[in-house]
DNA sequence: TATTGTGAACCTGTTCACAGCA
DNA sequence: TGCTGTGAACAGGTTCACAATA
């Protein structure tokens, strides 16, 4: 008596929505090679994760492999992009053409995997005289405007720290509702926003505190 | 009769690590803004999460807040910044010196915290004659040099996917322990090497997620 | 009195181990 | 027989609520 979707079953867990993109890859990368289908055991080593961890994610999408036999590469992969939504094509701005902003707007993942890029915007009009990768930097103030008109659903902050907050506040605002914050900063968004944030820094802080747990030698934490 | 090490304590947990670096940016903030002792509910606050959880993540350090008072953010700054060991600098090599590399390079964030980017290198012998941030683009061939001369102790992945497991396996050998992949592709490494991953296609592909069921209309999931 | 530090309860995520099925 | 799918046990992380205390 449970009500379910016809496509789809409800609930994913967070952990796992963050390890579909994962598997997705994995078998792109298993469907070039030539292979059709795959054990839970060979996809888990692929995406580098085990494999009772693989079929328990897998499980909350459906029941889409064949016992004594594994699953189907092709019909796997599409219903990982269905349920992630990659099926139809989303919109992307991106806000800070700077260093990284310039990378993020020449990433060819970007286009392979169903995002478009539709605007590079920055406040600074030097740059706006700029073309980066085939399109031209315009002024943030035409943020608004491109996102009513490409039906923008995705905005990634590449400024610096100090314009974040505003940058965000105006896409909120634009009704963008899924940012991806490039600057070293924490944001403020209202419910409903989804952010996620990429941080240099706070990664390769995480890497020196293991690594300098690694340099006291194992046994020297005991102390009278 | 539990042994302790004199000055700090010993497994902290990975979630709380990965906070510290978050906590230590807003120390440094309210620092600069000429505040000398805030309260758990205001870092918090900064950090954006909620006093509890700061509260408990400080106290797998040790008790270095002030009851009826707050903590002093000069103090607990040191501390933080100790407990993550970016008191000492850090040495960092970047392999891969394209759109995403040259960004790297420039980051300021490295140097304000404590890491120093030693060396830039490239297999393209073209992109060699390079000079990037004030550093000559050098060959691949020099990692074990390089590594060797100035004791680097995370070396950062840049590359295209194609050739990341290749430069991986060669900083392991190196001896490098601690690296930073931005390449889209699953590292394998040895125990004791640490990888973090950062990457941009799978934290677009989360919020597409996300983004794909907001706009299915909520209680839509119910069925027959 | 105001705020920290923390046991206990709760919740989320992972792993185990095996029943179910092609 | 071999591999998936999953309940149950376990581990890790978060939140609550209050005792400890400057």
């Amino acid at each position: 008596m449970t009500a379910r979707t016809p496509d789809s079953a409800r609930d994913i867990p967070e952990a796992t929505v963050a390890r579909l993109p994962v598997y997705l890859r994995a078998l792109i990368g298993l469907a070039e090679d030539g292979t059709t289908t795959c054990s839970s055991e060979e996809l888990a080593a692929s995406a580098g994760v085990n494999s009772a961890k693989l079929r328990k994610d897998l499980s909350y999408l459906g029941s889409y492999g064949t016992r004594g036999v594994g699953y189907d590469v092709e019909y796997l992969r599409y219903q990982i992009a269905r349920e992630i939504g990659v099926t139809q094509d989303r919109r992307v701005v991106i806000v800070g053409i700077g260093n990284l902003g310039h990378a993020l707007a020449n990433y060819s993942g970007f286009r392979s995997r169903g995002f478009r890029v539709v605007a590079l915007l920055d406040a600074d009009p030097a740059r706006q005289a700029e073309v980066v990768a085939g399109l031209d930097v315009r002024s943030f103030d035409d943020l608004e405007a491109i996102v009513a008109e490409h039906d923008v659903s995705i905005g990634v902050i590449a400024t610096p720290a100090v314009a974040a907050q505003d940058v965000a506040d105006r896409m909120v605002a634009a009704g963008i509702t899924s940012i991806l914050n490039f600057a070293p900063t924490v944001l403020a968004v209202p419910d409903g926003v989804d952010v996620r944030k990429v941080d240099l820094s706070i990664e390769l802080q995480i890497l020196a505190y293991h690594e300098q747990r690694k340099s006291v030698a194992p046994g020297t934490e005991v102390v009278s």
